[in-house]
DNA sequence: GTGATTGCAAATTTTTTGCAAGATA
DNA sequence: TATCTTGCAAAAAATTTGCAATCAC
């Protein structure tokens, strides 16, 4: 499905801790059995956005004692099949997620070792009208990471 | 140092195996001391344009019975520091290293784990002219990676 | 010769796996 | 209850480290 016959759809949703109940129906609504390790996890992941698994497990571990990094890689896995989560780049060899709320591009800087998320539907619109209008041979696009690296001033 | 002052300029330099003598001439020019395990990396990272440090392992392991992994990864470091290579972003929990050659996208199939260098100057060029003239609060911009997801046809 | 680089082996870090026990719909 | 999910412990995969031996300039 190339860009043109799908155009994105830019909803701007604030994350924000969302409560046990509604985390539940977001899982309902994507088909996964809801356990509290699902809803914690979520829980988390849209209060920081983007983490590793390493993070996930260090906001937690104290709360949630019996809960394992298996389990967190099992759950994180799971949301990015039914696309709650999106798997993120990154350069240092560990596996970052993403709340995948819409489409956002990425400010990044590897000395400062800090990334955030860098809204502008004004790119993503640019973007999207110049890969409607082109075609690519032998690949079927079906997204755009843009990433910005530099470094953030104080 | 925005794009604006710094604009990029496009070369577009055909990845070919180098000699020996040419390779040891690129390392002198940066500043390495030119070993042979770095001269057979190097020329390995431009016949492959992109890898990772096991890639690289596979491709020399017959031909030079010595060379361990700890080696490859302090070469790739080495040529990194100077600028010869770029670490890729890679979203398989392993790093990629990229012949840094010019400005360059890359399409990426997770599925079949495929990766590949797409050059676009007439996109190279929009996102130049279009952060040429955008200020971003408190970022300051030196390069761009832009990855584009979807799968290769046969 | 001197300082940088390599090889080695072991340690760390990150992610995955297999399976029994437990929880969910 | 049937199936999916979790916890656990161990394995695998990727990268890093420390140090002695070697090499490049």
């Amino acid at each position: 499905m190339p860009w043109k016959e799908k155009p994105i759809i830019i909803i701007i949703k604030k994350l924000m801790i969302k409560d046990v109940e509604q985390i539940r129906g977001i899982l309902k609504n994507h088909n996964l059995k809801s356990t509290p390790q699902r809803v914690v996890i979520y829980q988390i992941m849209s209060k920081l956005g983007h983490a590793s698994a390493d993070m996930i497990y260090g906001e937690i571990s104290d709360q949630f004692q019996s809960l394992t990094v298996a389990t967190i890689y099992n759950v994180l896995d799971s949301f990015v099949e039914v696309g709650l989560l999106k798997r993120r780049l990154s350069s240092n060899n560990k596996m970052y997620f993403d709340v995948n709320t819409y489409n956002h591009c990425h400010l990044y800087s590897q000395s400062q070792e800090r990334y955030t998320d860098y809204d502008d539907p004004q790119l993503i619109g640019m973007l999207e009208q110049y890969f409607g209008n082109k075609k690519l041979k032998n690949f079927e696009l079906s997204g755009v990471e843009i990433q910005l690296n530099g470094h953030f001033k104080k």
